[in-house]
DNA sequence: CCCTAGGGATAGGGTTAC
DNA sequence: TGTAACCCTATCCCTAGG
């Protein structure tokens, strides 16, 4: 116990759901050593994930809404993990109130559009695109917007998100960009580590 | 709420610090239960013990102007505890153990529980570990562990501090997670460059 | 030896009482 | 307002059993 206590990211989340439900429950290992999820989950133990596990399912069916009547702190989002078992895995609308602008946006500066969380999603979603996808010479921004389309709740901007989310990843040297509009994977296990 | 709200009495508080200084912080259940203290905790729990330590920590350290005492004199406190911060006049059954270096593996920030050049050192320690140990499987946590302490001075809890800056090492592809608490030399001579 | 399930302890952020 | 005392729970640790 003398570690600094690391904090579960969005994205292992994210990963460990996806690894629940294509393993299921109890499969730690198989999971953490899955090619598909290890890039996020390289850092966790097969026994942090069953921890982790129990710890969202607790949460998950748990309480419903936590009011504090201290306000002071407006948090980011209270949302919960929204999927004890087996559910969707990468959606963006896990919450029926994602779409609340004052929750979903943070803060508002010029650097980011999204909440890191938000954020976070997306990043797996297009590691999840290419990563499918495949195309041997890069996928647009429209196939990407395409692929993510049909396997998540995406909100009616997304092109527009989507393309300033790969700009970025393109300016911090996440993606590569063989042309314009065009992308590939380059470093994307490192993807999930883009904060916002 | 249903609390009294037990003021701690002087006779308690000077359990704990012969408590902590016999069994090290963060070993509350073990202060807690031991025979020679219970006499005077049997009406606080373990969390109690740790929530106090922490106020006596913040009060001590509170005091006077900002120091940062960054002399790390890896020479110091012989064996057992090395009691952080809370310091009192009288001791109850301690080796005069001075409250000096071993201080700084104080919290600095979230993300980092050792300042750089504490955290250099340790790398160099597991990397003289690996490379005598060479286990062709890799080495364990405690096996590194009891390796280092045979040749260093390390604080206590130090089993803590090596298992958090492992799995930094791991994070960063310094070091190979071979499985759960199974490590290997990886990209070794690099290890000392990691910042913290 | 590795794995998982479960109990239990700790760390740190929050909250309450004063 | 500040802070000691207490609460909450995510994370981490230990052990038994397969």
């Amino acid at each position: 116990m003398g570690n600094p206590k690391q904090k579960w990211t969005a994205e292992e989340e994210e990963a460990l759901r996806a690894g629940v439900a294509k393993h299921g429950t109890g499969k730690w290992k198989n999971i953490q050593k899955d090619p598909e999820f290890n890039h996020f989950l390289y850092s966790r133990s097969n026994i942090d994930l069953k921890d982790k596990w129990r710890n969202m399912s607790v949460s998950a069916t748990g309480q419903g809404p936590r009011e504090k009547s201290r306000s002071s702190k407006a948090k980011a989002n209270p949302d919960a993990p929204a999927t004890p078992l087996p559910n969707a895995q990468t959606s963006v609308a896990t919450t029926p109130v994602a779409n609340d602008a004052s929750a979903d946006v943070i803060m508002e500066d010029s650097k980011c559009l999204l909440d890191g969380k938000t954020a976070s999603k997306y990043n797996v979603m297009i590691y999840e695109a290419l990563s499918t996808l495949k195309d041997p010479n890069g996928s647009d921004t429209t196939a990407i917007v395409s692929f993510i389309e049909q396997r998540n709740e995406v909100p009616q901007n997304f092109r527009r998100l989507l393309s300033s989310r790969l700009r970025r990843l393109v300016a911090q040297d996440k993606l590569d960009k063989v042309t314009h509009e065009i992308f590939t994977e380059d470093a994307v296990d490192q993807l999930v580590k883009v904060p916002c």
